[in-house]
RNA sequence: GGCCCCAUCGUCUAUCGGCUAGGACACGAGGUUCUCAUCCUUGUAAGAGGAGUUCGACUCUCCUUGGGGCUGCCA
């Protein structure tokens, strides 16, 4: 174990967005590499604007997405005395002061200001961007406490960091410029500056910043449309950082492996759903047999659909069907509803191009037909019918409306291990259905 | 306005002075196949512009342009 300690830092005032939770895996990443800690604060200072639930869903998020902490979670309104007390020093050393102002909304009142040096030059290395200055008279006096005595933001992140001897400081772009001022501030207090490294932002797929408001950006709308938190995870990090070789769909033991903060990339960059959407295909490609099977039995139970009655084995032959064209396990009950219901719709276009044609009708019968004097009625044998009937020519005119005729729908699983499945009497009491309603004119 | 940062295919990126500029997503074509998906093969597509350094610049320097961040009693 090093003596590495790292720490997530948001601020509870919104839903967690990508921008957000990517430094949150980044810090836990670093910390994972280097067996140091991964800490979580919490820097609800902003009492106006943090709220309880703002909290409940970050941690929901981080829990989703298997970002563990190693410590009980630091509060900021916490730690409320020690930011006075280290105030005040800061006006005993006169590196703070109070002054009468009015803010932008008209308040007036006395707030503690911290004063910054007005020559020299402040500087540090960042991991990520490099050997970064800037001349102390170009940054401001800013203030610390507020005139209602509440400490601000710049003094609680330092102090914080202070007390729970943050090593690393893992942030996004926009704390640059306050890093010049927290450095200041660290220096006042006689306490050892942390490292900093500076990730770039994710902008949206207009190539613009996200902004906390942009809804589309929180994680907890990826995990609603199926999203695998392994995928996302994945696909935020590779949003920065890769490990140089090509790989890019990396275990959770590779990327800990990997990591290297060194190798975080400067620029910013754009988030693209649909590459996302392909890791998230990926990572259901790769999902254990058992652990699909599970999500499929879950997901067309809470659909409503009537899953009672099935043996493991059907349910396996099932799984086995739909994982490797399934790319978000939340389509899974709408794409397997035909197996469970007699309820199911029509796809028009495929009606149309499929069932309503010359002959159908009395080919529909007559496969039902030969299908019922199957026994057992397997999708070796069903195949073996076809192929007769067919007399080697190619499946298609016969396989696409029975294709249709049982599933409402031209695309699905193989189509006699669908027909295994649904079973001889179903398959039949279907095909002869479809030809009922063609002959009726009601499909 | 001031200060700071950034710039390779449409997107994410490799390259750390030798490049016929590689990979992935997306898109196009082909193959396998009963559909879809998977899988395999394959195509289109990039170094913002201008100076300089150098035998040689995508790589180093400067300028321009473009983008972004900060400039709160928000964080």
């Amino acid at each position: 174990m090093s003596d590495i300690r790292v720490r997530f830092a948001p601020s509870p005032t919104g839903k967690v967005h990508i921008g957000n939770i990517r430094a949150a895996i980044y810090n836990w990443l670093y910390a994972r590499h280097t067996g140091g800690r991964f800490l979580l604060r919490v820097e609800d200072t902003d009492l106006e604007r943090s709220t309880p639930e703002a909290i409940r869903v970050l941690i929901d998020c981080m829990k989703w997405l298997g970002l563990d902490w190693d410590e009980e979670v630091f509060y900021q309104t916490g730690n409320v005395k020690r930011h006075l007390e280290c105030v005040d020093k800061l006006l005993a050393s006169g590196r703070a002061y109070k002054v009468e102002k009015t803010s932008r909304d008209g308040k007036t009142g006395t707030v503690t200001m911290f004063r910054m040096p007005k020559e020299g030059v402040i500087e540090f290395d960042d991991i990520v961007k490099g050997k970064m200055s800037k001349k102390a008279e170009d940054v401001q006096d800013f203030a610390i406490v507020r005139s209602d005595g509440s400490p601000i933001f710049h003094i609680a992140n330092v102090v914080d960091d202070i007390d729970q001897r943050v090593t690393h400081v893992i942030r996004g772009d926009d704390h640059v410029e306050n890093t010049f001022k927290h450095i200041e501030i660290f220096k006042a207090l006689g306490a050892p500056v942390p490292r900093y490294a500076h990730l770039s932002m994710i902008v949206n797929q207009q190539g613009k910043p996200y902004s906390k408001r942009d809804g589309a950006a929180f994680v907890g709308e990826f995990r609603d449309q199926g999203y695998l938190p392994d995928a996302l995870f994945n696909y935020l990090l590779l949003l920065g950082w890769n490990p140089g070789d090509g790989r890019e769909v990396l275990s959770r033991e590779e990327m800990v492996e990997l990591f290297d903060l060194e190798k975080v990339h400067v620029t910013a960059a754009r988030f693209d759903i649909k590459k996302l959407a392909w890791m998230n295909g990926e990572y259901v490609k790769r999902m254990p047999e058992a652990d699909f099977l599970r999500e499929l039995r879950e997901r067309a139970a809470s659909a409503g659909l009537d899953v009672s009655g099935r043996a493991d084995g059907w349910w396996k032959a099932l799984a086995g069907q739909l994982q490797i064209r399934t790319k978000f396990l939340s389509d899974m009950p709408g794409n397997c509803a035909f197996f469970f219901t007699e309820d199911f719709a029509f796809d028009p276009k495929a009606v149309e191009k499929r069932l309503k044609k010359e002959g159908v009708p009395e080919l529909l019968e007559d496969l039902a037909d030969r299908f019922e004097k199957i026994e057992p009625f397997t999708a070796a044998a069903g195949e073996e019918s076809v192929k007769e009937l067919s007399a080697g020519q190619g499946m298609g005119p016969w396989v696409h409306p029975v294709r249709v005729a049982v599933s409402g729908r031209m695309e699905g699983p193989g189509l006699f291990e669908m027909l295994e499945l649904l079973g001889k009497d179903v398959v039949a009491r279907r095909l002869r259905s479809a030809a009922a309603r063609l002959r009726a004119g009601t499909l």
